[in-house]
DNA sequence: ACTATATATGCCTTGACGGGTATATTCTTC
DNA sequence: GAAGAATATACCCGTCAAGGCATATATAGT
């Protein structure tokens, strides 16, 4: 199985999940709306089935695929340990890491570049 | 330049700016505490700095590298559309997309799988 | 049973990416 | 200016994933 950013990095998926996040779709539904070949779809599919992104029900020959909320879950929780430096109170916090610079710099000044 | 997920795809990448998150870092600091080859990290911090995670600053020898939270921020943001399927009132959502489903459905049981 | 529709899978080729090793570059110190 | 430290880059190679196309599988309708 493959980690949820590698899953992510193909846009064609990140394509399939935004428009699953509308309503779940049949893979033909997806085939028109994202104008790929049908083959294409059905494997990205697979690779999205697979990694937990998102679950299929069978209705006739038709398969429903919907989102399964968990793996993006977790890349919101990876995230987490970045949010400081955007969210608020960035400042303070910054101004602390730059404290905590190796101080091993009494150099002068560089040139170019 | 690659996209935002190809270049989080990495796991080297991803333990790389878990680090950077603590604070500034010298190639050879990141080499050590990540066990990886110095090549290795160098080329790694270069796919980073052109996808604008990381930025640089010389010190002597050195380059000091740390984060850009921007390209990080971008990732919370698309994030942000499927988050209304796990945070709160998600049941009400929930209901509300399993009536969205294609009524065409007035089909008897299937059998297996 | 036959045909049409919907979806899945297999094969093949191609291109991108990462690791490893060697080497180049940059800056410091003596 | 020669030597050493820190970092960057070039090259080669193996791997793996994605697209294209053909084909297999499943289900419905007649």
């Amino acid at each position: 199985m493959q980690s949820t950013f590698a899953v992510l990095a193909e846009p064609n998926r990140r394509a399939i999940l935004g428009f699953l996040a509308s309503a779940e779709q049949s893979v033909g539904a997806i085939e028109r709306h994202l104008r790929m070949p049908q083959p294409t779809v059905s494997k990205h599919l697979r690779v999205l089935r697979d990694a937990g992104f998102v679950e299929a029900t069978v209705d006739a020959q038709r398969r429903l695929y919907r989102l399964r909320p968990g793996r993006l879950q977790e890349l919101d929780t990876w995230l987490a340990q970045f949010r400081r430096f955007w969210s608020a109170r960035v400042d303070l916090l910054e101004r602390h890491l730059d404290r905590m610079r190796p101080e091993a710099k009494g150099r002068k000044g560089k040139r170019k570049k």
